[in-house]
DNA sequence: CGGTAAACGAGAGCGGTGCTCTCGGAATTC
DNA sequence: GAATTCCGAGAGCACCGCTCTCGTTTACCG
């Protein structure tokens, strides 16, 4: 049974050494270095032999995105691993994305104009550290639990809290398909923290800070989740 | 003196319909729906005309970019004026991205590809809100000094800050050009929550929550922002 | 074994892009 | 009035995604 026969063997390779030159391009030369025609160039083939494996520039656009956000993911996964705290999960974010700048845009920036990411591919790679990231701040939260109200300086951040039940549904629906089941409070300490780390990481990517970093953008990184008191 | 020939005023005229289309071009379609041609045509000349009043598309785009950053700025600076707080200036950068979602990523977003905005053409009103942002967390700061020290619970905040003072360095050195001198803390702080607001923004404009918010996308920044104690 | 069907590469072609160059006419300057 | 600058038209180059056809090779199946 399963037998493959030659031309099997010969499109399964042939396909990987497409997203493999994908890859590198985008790496190269941002998504918008990426050219079915210059990867049929590169396979020694002519353009319109490259859509006998992919549908279309779109197709090609989904595969890499899983790619990336799986890749990121096992990053984050393993680092955890070893030791686990939301600062090891944003450098290593952040490391992830020092060494693949254009992959990092590809799933943290601006969307391809004209492509939409099929959610059903798309939606469990890219959701992985998010969710590490609530049970991470949830089992921070249950430890410290009196350090929590000490924030606010009004001490209305429980009703506060409350007043944004219904603003995090769509979250906690989302989070309650996955059967995870957290505070409100856990959700916004989580969202926090992403946007914080995700914002900084695009910030220090995208070169809205100016030059100048570069070999500190790690301390700026825990000086920053420090900051939130995580 | 300063007389203007009709070819002056019709150069005038000429150069603010070539950027007026542009800024719709991007509204409509993004930064890549902007093509020369399809302003050309919509002049209703052809294409090497364009190049008479744009010598590239590139040179198109820095015009856009600073044009947006003027008036995201402009935007703040008129909404500051009302009540000066962190959570108005959030909000109305949140209110902006809603009406320029692509305006919004052009300047916020991943840059663009082949393209490096002249720093002296960009930089000013590119730092306007950020700078507002640093002189609103230096005003509250001092305002509620002692409610600043109890966000850590290990009490090693003042240490970590001192840490970071060669890491904040490069940041420091812009402000400083600009004749503004504020303590570690402040910048530290100044960050995060520019960090976080911009990330929630990009979050929210880029689908990376997915649907369903939309309506309580104030709700959530106010949530953020005073989790952030501000 | 032989016929049929599927897979595949080549090539031409369509419409789109940014950008360059040349040419002739029109407006401004001297 | 002559010289100079400005400006639009048009052709052309190299790239892009994508489609269609055509001949060949491979796999399957009675």
């Amino acid at each position: 049974m399963t037998e493959t026969t030659p031309r099997q063997r010969a499109r399964i390779e042939t396909e990987a050494q497409i997203t493999a030159i994908g890859n590198r391009m985008v790496d190269d030369d941002g998504v918008d270095g990426l050219s079915l025609r210059a990867i049929a160039r590169e396979l020694g083939v002519v353009s319109s032999a490259v859509y006998r494996y992919v549908k279309s520039r779109d197709e090609l656009l989904t595969i890499l995105i899983r790619d990336a956000f799986t890749q990121i993911a096992d990053a984050v996964d393993e680092a955890l691993a070893e030791h686990r705290s939301v600062e090891t999960l944003a450098l290593t974010m952040l490391d992830w994305s020092r060494s693949h700048p254009n992959r990092w845009a590809l799933i943290y920036g601006t969307p391809i104009a004209g492509y939409e990411a099929p959610r059903e591919e798309t939606v469990v790679p890219g959701t992985r550290i998010m969710i590490a990231l609530a049970s991470l701040v949830a089992e921070s939260t249950t430890d410290t639990e009196a350090a929590n109200g000490a924030g606010s300086a009004q001490g209305a951040q429980s009703s506060e809290v409350q007043e944004l039940s219904a603003t995090l549904e769509p979250l906690r629906r989302g989070l309650d398909e996955l059967g995870l089941d957290y505070d409100d409070s856990v959700i916004l300490e989580t969202i926090t923290i992403w946007v914080a780390v995700i914002g900084l990481i695009n910030g220090l990517r995208f070169g809205q800070f100016g030059p100048g970093f570069g070999d500190v953008e790690d301390d700026l990184m825990s000086g920053v989740v420090g900051r939130l008191g995580a």
